[in-house]
DNA sequence: TTCTACAGACGAACACTGTTCGCGTCAAGT
DNA sequence: ACTTGACGCGAACAGTGTTCGTCTGTAGAA
C-alpha cells in the first residue's frame, strides 16, 4: 500500500489522486477505502513515511547548536525530496504518526541539552518545526519546477513597475533587494535564520 | 467585486468557490471571468484588500524591537480575523501585491532602524514573514471551528497510547509537555517566538 | 464433498470543484 | 433604422473525493 504509493509520490503530490494510486495497483479508487478510511489518513502515512528517515542525533551538550541546526536541515531535506510532502505537513493540525513524536523528542532532548527548560523547549521546538515546514514548503515550490520561471520573473517586473510608480522615498529598501532573493541565496537564507534561531535560544538560556 | 467577496470571504474561505461568489451577484460562474482571470487572482485580490488594513508603523529606533513584535503580530491578527485567508498567503509563491510591498517595506525599515545591514534585514524579515503566515495559519485552525475538538482529543489519546506501548526512556520530554500545547497557551506560545526572534536579531546587529 | 453464509473487493454513480466554448442579446456607429 | 461588434453568461467538460450496493471468493458447517 505505501510501497505503491510512495511510488506515485516521486512523480508529484499532485499526482497522487485515488484514482491514480488504484490505477496503479490495478483496481478502481473504492477498493483503496478498505485500506485507508481518507485520503488525508493516505498523505499522513505518506509523511510519516518520509520523516522516519530522518536521523535522531544523540544529544551532545558541547554541540548541542550545531545539532539542532542539522536536525532541522535533515528534516527539511527529507521534505524537500520527496516533491509535494511539505504541503501535507501543513494542513495536519496535529501530528501523532511515530515519525513526527520521535523527532519532537529529539528535538527536545537537544534543546534541554542547551539549558532550557521544559516549556522552553517545547515552544522552541514548536516555532522551530513551525519553520522547518515553512521554509521545506516553499523549497518545495522552486526545487520541482512547480513555479514557472517566466511567471515570476514577470510578476517580478509588475512588482518592480508599481513600486516606480509611487514616489521614490516609498520604497528606499525594498526597490534594492532583488539581488538578495535568487534561487542561490535559498541556502543563505536558511542558514540566517538557523543562526538567527539559535542566538536567541541561547540568549534565553542564558537567563535561567 | 472585491466587496461582494469579502461578504463571503467573512463565511469562511472554504465558501468562496466560483459558484458561490456568483451566485450572490445573482449570476453564473462563467461571469467572473470577466473581471479575474483565475481563482487564485482572486484568492491575491482578497489576500490583499486584508493585509491593506494593518498599520504601518514609523520606525522608531529606541524601541524598533517592539515595533517589529507588533508588526508581526497586527500582520497575524489581520490574517486570523478573516477566516482561512491564511491559507491563501501560503500558495502564494511570490507576493506582488501593493499591501504586502508595503509591509514589506515596513519591516525592512524597522529591522535597518535595529542596525542590520541590508542583506540580513532582507534575511529576517523573510523569515519573520515566514512565521507569520504559519503561526496564523495554525491559528486560524482553532479560532474558527475547522478542527473539531473531539477529533483533537482523540488524537491525543492515540498519540500518548502510542507512547507509552514504548519504553519509558523512549519519550521522556514527549510525555509531559501536553499541558503547553492548550488553547491557552497559544497567545503565550507567539510572545516566546518573537522574544526569540528579537534576541537572535539583536546578538547578531551586536556583531557588525 | 457440497452447500451456505459472510466478509471483503470494487464498478458505477453522486456531488462538487475550476474552467471554457459559443450562443444570444444589447448597445453603439453609420 | 440597420448593421455590426463585443461582451455577459448558460450549459457543458474534465477532474476531484467519497459512498452504495452488488458480486465474488473463501471459510466453515453438514
Amino acid at each position: 500500500m505505501k510501497t505503491a504509493l510512495e511510488v506515485l509520490a516521486k512523480e508529484g503530490l499532485d499526482a497522487v489522486t485515488m484514482r491514480r494510486v488504484a490505477q496503479e495497483l490495478e483496481t478502481g479508487p473504492a477498493s483503496l477505502y478498505a485500506h485507508v478510511s481518507n485520503k488525508d489518513e493516505l498523505a499522513e502515512l505518506m509523511l510519516d513515511a518520509v520523516l522516519a528517515d530522518v536521523p535522531r542525533p544523540e544529544p551532545d551538550p558541547a554541540r548541542w547548536d550545531e545539532q539542532v541546526k542539522e536536525l532541522v536541515r535533515a528534516q527539511i531535506r527529507a521534505m524537500v525530496a520527496h516533491r509535494g510532502i511539505a504541503r501535507v505537513a501543513w494542513h495536519i493540525a496535529v501530528p501523532v504518526n511515530p515519525s513526527s513524536l520521535h523527532l519532537g523528542e529529539a528535538m527536545l532532548a537537544l534543546l534541554r541539552a542547551g539549558g532550557l527548560d521544559l516549556k522552553q523547549a517545547t515552544f522552541a521546538g514548536d516555532a522551530l518545526a513551525l519553520y522547518a515546514k515553512a521554509y521545506a514548503y516553499e523549497a518545495s515550490g522552486w526545487t520541482w519546477g512547480e513555479i514557472d520561471e517566466t511567471d515570476v520573473t514577470e510578476r517580478g517586473e509588475q512588482m518592480m513597475a508599481y513600486m516606480r510608480s509611487l514616489p521614490a522615498e516609498s520604497f528606499p529598501n525594498m526597490l534594492r533587494i532583488g539581488e538578495f532573493f535568487s534561487a542561490e541565496t535559498a541556502a543563505e537564507r536558511l542558514e540566517f535564520a538557523l543562526d538567527m534561531y539559535l542566538a536567541g535560544l541561547k540568549a534565553i538560556a542564558a537567563r535561567n
